[in-house]
RNA sequence: GGCGCGGUAGCUCAGUUGGUUAGAGCGAUCGACUCAUAAUCGAUAGGUCGGGAGUUCAAGUCUCCCCCACGCCA
C-alpha cells in the first residue's frame, strides 16, 4: 500500500473563489485524493484557507467586522462551499491556526540560527489617518511621467511604467484617500534565499518528471538576472503571526508579524498538525518528517501556475534552511488558467462564474465533470456556456445517464427489478471483458500520471463501451427469440453501471453513489479485472430503477445563464 | 522593452526522444436501430499542422527570421 500525501494550493480567505480558481488547484487535487483512496492507499489530503495580508484586513474593515471575525466566517463559508463540490479534504484548517503560528515561529527561529535571515532597514508609507503602512499598490497618485491621476504606487496601470510609492505626485492612500502620509524608516526581515540558490538549483535538478511548465517557471526565477533575490518576510501589520525567534522575543521586531508569503506554505505542515487535533491526536508527524515515518510517502502539491515560484523557490528554501528532515514535494501538478468567455475570470472585477453560484444552478457533478475533463493543463483553456452545454448534455445526459436509464428500464420491464441469469457469457462478451480490461489499464495509467483529461477521455471511452455493447446485442431483439440471451445481454447492463459506479467516483462522487443505491451494492471497489467486477451481481440481486442521473441543460437555461453571468458580479 | 507559453480539421483539444496515408470528442451530413433522457450505434465529410527560410534520406516534431494571441517581469 502507498501511502499519498496530496495538498492544494490554499486559497485566499477575501472572497469566494471562481471556477478558475477552482479547476487550477482543488478540484484535480481531489480527483487524484479520491482516486488513490480507491486504489486502497492511504492519503492525507489537506487544504487550508490563506487569511493574513493586508486584503483581508480591508475586507474586513469593509464588512465592518474585527478581521479574526471576520476570517472564521469565510472560512467557514469557504468550507461549506468546498464540501458542496465533494472536496474530500482530510482537513480543511487554517493559516492562522495555532499549530501555524507556532511552526511558523520556529522555522523563522531556525533560519535565524542558520544565518539565513538578515535585517534590512528600509522607507515605508506610513498614511496616519489609516494607522498603517501602505502597500505600494494601495497608494494611489498623480503619474509623473503620463499624468494619469489613478496611478499607483507600483505602476502607472495607464502608461504601464514602474513606479516607487514617492515618485507620484500627489500621493494619496488608496483605502482612506488621506494625502496625510508620511514616509517612515522601518526594519525588516529577510531570508537570504540567494544563499540556498545552489541547492535549490541541484534540487530541482533531481526532479526529472516534472512537467516543463514547472520547471521553466523555477529555473527562470532562479537565474534571471542578478538570479534568485533575498525577500521580505515580514511586514508592518496587526493580523499575522507575530515576529518571534521560535519561543523567544525577537528584539527590534516588536509589534511585526510574518508576510503570508512566508507563513501559507507553512500552514500545508501545519494543517496536518489542527487534523491531528481534529482527529484524536492522530500521528501528522508520520507524514512530515523523514525521520518519523514520512519516508516512503509520496508527496504531490496541486497549484495553478502563478503559484509556482513559492512551491519551488520559496517553501523549499525554507526547508532546506531549516536543515530539518522535513518531507519535500516528490510531484508538483501545475495548472493554466481557464478562461471565461473569451476574457479571464477575475476575483478583482467579479467576472465569471463563483463557486457559490455554480452550485446553484446545477449540482456538482456537472461542474466536476465538465471543469475536469476540459481542464487547463497544457495550455489555458476556455469555459463558454455553449461548451459546458454541450459537454454536460452529450457526455454526462446521453453517454453515462442515458446508459443507466435503458437498462435499467429495459430490465424492469421485461425481468422485474431484480438481476435476471441467462445463459452464460458468449464471444461478443469476452469480447467487451477483453476490451475494458485494455481500457481500464489505460484509464489507471493515467490517473496515476495526473493525467486530468486524457482519464477523462478514457473514462468517456469506456462508457461509451457499453452503449456500443447493448447496440450489438440488442436485447430488444433477441428477447422476442431467446429469453435466456437477452436475461445475460442484460445482466450485463447491470453490472456494467456497476463497474461504472466504481470508476467514475473520483470525477462524479454524487451520481455514483446514486448508481450504487440503484444497484444496492454495499461497497464500491476498485476492478480487479473486467471479469469478476461484471459478475459482482449474480442473478436474483434486487435493483431499483433511479431516476435520470443528470437532466439535460436546455437551450433557454443557458441562455439566461449567458445573460445572468454576463456582466460582474455586484 | 525583456522573457515565457501557445498559434494543428467549423469548435475544444491530443500529437513521446524527427520516420510509412496528421488524431480524438463535439458540431455537420448520411445510414442503422427503437430498450432509453428526440437518447444510442455505424459511416462519411478531408486541415498546404500561423508565414518564410534552413538542417536532414525524412519535420507538425530541430535551427533562424517574421506575424498573431495570451501571460509574466522590470
Amino acid at each position: 500500500m502507498q501511502r499519498h500525501l496530496i495538498t492544494s494550493a490554499i486559497p485566499y480567505i477575501n472572497g469566494i473563489k471562481h471556477l478558475g480558481n477552482l479547476i487550477g488547484s482543488q478540484l484535480p487535487a481531489d480527483l487524484y485524493a479520491r482516486y488513490q483512496r480507491a486504489r486502497g492507499n492511504e492519503v492525507l489530503f489537506l487544504c487550508a484557507t490563506d487569511e493574513h495580508g493586508t486584503p483581508a484586513e480591508l475586507a474586513a474593515a469593509k464588512a465592518g467586522k474585527p478581521v479574526d471575525k471576520y476570517c472564521a466566517e469565510m472560512h467557514a463559508v469557504q468550507a461549506k462551499i468546498a464540501e458542496g463540490f465533494g472536496l474530500s479534504f482530510d482537513h480543511f484548517g487554517r493559516s492562522s491556526s495555532p499549530q501555524n503560528h507556532a511552526l511558523t515561529q520556529h522555522f523563522a527561529g531556525r533560519l535565524a540560527d542558520a544565518d539565513l535571515i538578515r535585517e534590512v532597514s528600509e522607507k515605508q508609507v506610513y498614511s496616519n489617518a489609516d494607522g498603517r503602512y501602505l502597500p505600494d499598490r494601495y497608494i494611489e497618485g498623480t503619474c509623473p511621467n503620463c499624468s494619469y491621476d489613478k496611478a499607483r504606487g507600483d505602476q502607472c496601470e495607464n502608461c504601464t511604467k514602474q513606479l516607487d510609492p514617492t515618485d507620484l505626485i500627489d500621493p494619496r492612500s488608496a483605502i482612506s484617500g488621506s494625502t496625510d502620509l508620511e514616509v517612515r524608516e522601518t526594519k525588516h526581515l529577510y531570508l537570504r534565499q540567494s544563499a540556498l540558490k545552489d541547492d535549490l538549483d541541484a534540487w530541482i535538478d533531481s526532479k526529472k518528471d516534472w512537467p516543463v511548465l514547472t520547471t521553466s517557471i523555477a529555473k527562470k526565477w532562479l537565474h534571471d538576472g542578478d538570479g534568485l533575490q533575498d525577500r521580505g518576510i515580514t511586514r508592518d501589520l496587526y493580523w499575522g503571526i507575530p515576529v518571534r525567534r521560535g519561543d523567544a522575543d525577537w528584539p527590534g521586531m516588536e509589534g511585526k508579524v510574518f508576510y503570508v508569503w512566508f507563513d501559507a506554505p507553512i500552514e500545508y505542515i501545519a494543517c496536518a498538525g489542527e487534523w491531528s487535533e481534529a482527529n484524536d491526536g492522530a500521528d501528522w508527524e508520520r507524514w512530515w518528517r523523514t525521520d518519523k515515518g514520512a519516508d516512503d510517502v509520496r508527496y504531490t502539491q496541486f497549484m495553478g501556475k502563478d503559484n509556482v515560484p513559492f512551491h519551488t523557490l520559496g517553501f523549499p528554501a525554507t526547508i532546506l534552511g531549516s536543515g530539518e528532515p522535513w518531507k519535500m514535494v516528490d510531484h508538483l501538478k501545475s495548472f493554466n488558467y481557464l478562461n471565461y468567455d473569451g476574457g479571464q475570470f477575475s476575483t478583482s472585477q467579479g467576472r465569471g462564474v463563483f463557486m457559490d453560484q455554480a452550485l446553484e444552478i446545477l449540482p456538482s457533478d456537472y461542474w466536476r465533470w465538465w471543469l475536469l475533463s476540459n481542464c487547463p493543463e497544457t495550455s489555458d483553456s476556455e469555459f463558454t456556456w455553449e461548451l459546458f452545454q454541450q459537454g454536460v448534455n452529450k457526455d454526462l445526459a446521453d453517454v453515462l445517464g442515458n446508459f443507466v436509464s435503458r437498462v435499467t428500464k429495459f430490465c424492469r420491464s421485461k425481468f422485474g427489478e431484480t438481476v435476471p441469469e441467462g445463459t452464460v457469457f458468449g464471444a461478443r462478451e469476452t469480447a467487451l471483458i477483453a476490451d475494458l480490461d485494455a481500457r481500464i489499464a489505460r484509464y489507471s495509467a493515467m490517473m496515476d500520471a495526473m493525467e486530468v483529461r486524457k482519464s477523462a477521455q478514457e473514462l468517456r471511452a469506456i462508457w461509451v463501451a457499453g452503449n456500443e455493447y447493448l447496440q450489438s446485442s440488442a436485447p430488444w431483439t433477441s428477447i422476442k427469440e431467446d429469453e435466456d440471451t437477452a436475461a445475460m445481454q442484460i445482466r450485463m447492463g447491470l453490472n456494467l453501471i456497476g463497474l461504472y459506479a466504481a470508476l467514475s467516483t473520483p470525477f462524479i462522487p454524487e451520481a455514483c453513489a446514486t448508481m450504487q443505491s440503484a444497484l444496492g451494492l454495499e461497497t464500491l471497489d476498485w476492478p480487479q479485472d473486467a471479469a469478476s467486477a461484471l459478475a459482482l451481481l449474480p442473478p436474483g440481486h434486487a435493483f431499483s430503477v433511479p431516476d435520470n442521473l443528470f437532466a439535460k441543460i436546455t437551450d433557454e437555461a443557458r441562455e439566461d445563464w449567458q445573460q445572468r453571468f454576463s456582466g460582474v458580479r455586484s
